[in-house]
DNA sequence: TTACCAGCTGTGATATTCCTGAGAGTTGGC
DNA sequence: GCCAACTCTCAGGAATATCACAGCTGGTAA
């Protein structure tokens, strides 16, 4: 699912090198353009595999950007960067065909998340839920439902996003600093006691159904979700 | 089911794309035409299983265009697409045999529910009415009636679209916006919130006759009607 | 052993999301 | 032309989530 190519669309200088980094990093090929025309050409000349397209760039808006698009026969699908007090009439419509969006300020986690999931419905067409497993523990990413030894336990969106990042990177320490930068929203000016508090959260509801602790805490380094081998 | 050709005939671009994107997604194979002449060219060569036709076209209308279609032996089923106001007599002239109409604005979701109805009546020659099962839930698509518990429930045209969208969905979670985007028209331009009442809505009516709370909120993402395991 | 410090967790203030009843506006049947 | 059903908005209140803070715990190194 990897080295597909994403090309990401914002005028912010800075939300478009955060993206491009991020999705470098997780193996994406990326190109980016700073507005609709950029776009289209890029979409047409590089046929990227999913396009990151804020909806509001000072050229054209990403109604009219979609549209050009389609009536260029190019069907890539499209993840839409919104704010978050769009107003309704420029989000409707938006999640129609393969596509979807994500507000702004996004999690980075999320924004990989959506990227794989639509990556996953356009290439493979498989109807299977995706479900992530590390031993006994069972995450349900199209439920939104996590199990441990098959017992239901009941998350908020952060736990559960927490979660899904520490459980993805089964086996590989985690810093407060890169959990913080990828599990919370980009503008989040916070300290990192929050990622204490919440692992502490997921511990009391997790730990109580598993046999074996979940999360390990590497002191000084960060935490761990270990994988029975 | 799916993998069906549709062809859909429509003049408004936007229309177009709605309907191209939504149906592709979908599984459909889809062409489209932008008037009457690409139209009959199209069905006569590329042989769609059906035919998505709007009845104003600039260079002839849907009349025009199903007699000419059915006097060179192209049997294929239309489905019309009408304004709201067209005059009934219109209408009623048109969908004669196989043929069915919707109004527009239509709601993706029944556009995709009229198509599966269209196809299956056509390909397959069985008299079985086309239900959808999850738990103690029972949609009859063919009669539109709902019944939980074999008890029946009287729902209203739209508290029915949105059981039917989450129950075809059933143990996916859908935002609100997804449902917005899917059940209600596509020029609808309200709030959320309205989401939120109809499933309120439909709670009151559903709950009392099921033994268990049918429609799962959660919380921060959405909507799901889970099937017992 | 002791002192230190990273990590843990209970408390509470604030913010967000969701639910639902009430009512206004519309439509359609009779 | 009236009444009933339906659609949609709105706002108060309930439930839940987020985050900061501070005291506590326990590992670690000298």
């Amino acid at each position: 699912m990897s080295d597909a190519k994403v090309l990401v669309v914002d005028d912010e200088p800075n939300i478009r090198d955060l993206l491009s980094a991020s999705l470098k990093f997780a193996g994406y090929e990326v190109q980016t353009a700073i507005n609709g025309k950029q776009a289209i050409e890029a979409a047409a000349s590089w046929q990227p595999d999913i396009i990151l397209l804020d909806v509001m760039l000072p050229d054209m808006n990403g109604f009219s950007i979609t549209k050009k698009l389609r009536s260029m026969e190019v069907t890539t699908p499209v993840l839409f960067l919104t704010a978050r007090d769009e107003t309704q009439d420029k989000i409707t419509g938006l999640t129609v065909g393969g596509d979807d969006y994500v507000t702004k300020p996004f999690s980075l986690d999320e924004i990989l998340a959506r990227i794989q999931a639509i990556l996953r419905r356009s290439t493979t067409s498989d109807l299977q839920a995706s479900v992530i497993k590390v031993g006994e523990l069972e995450i349900n990413e199209d439920a939104h439902e996590v199990s441990v030894n098959s017992q239901m336990v009941d998350l908020s969106p952060t736990e559960y996003q927490l979660l899904r990042y520490l459980a993805v990177n089964a086996n590989r320490v985690l810093t407060k600093a890169q959990i913080l930068d990828h599990v919370w929203e980009y503008d989040f000016n916070g300290e990192m006691g929050i990622v204490e508090s919440y692992v502490s959260y997921l511990r009391k509801k997790l730990d109580p159904v598993s046999t074996t602790p979940l999360i390990t805490t590497k002191r000084g380094v960060g935490y761990m979700i270990k994988a029975p081998s």
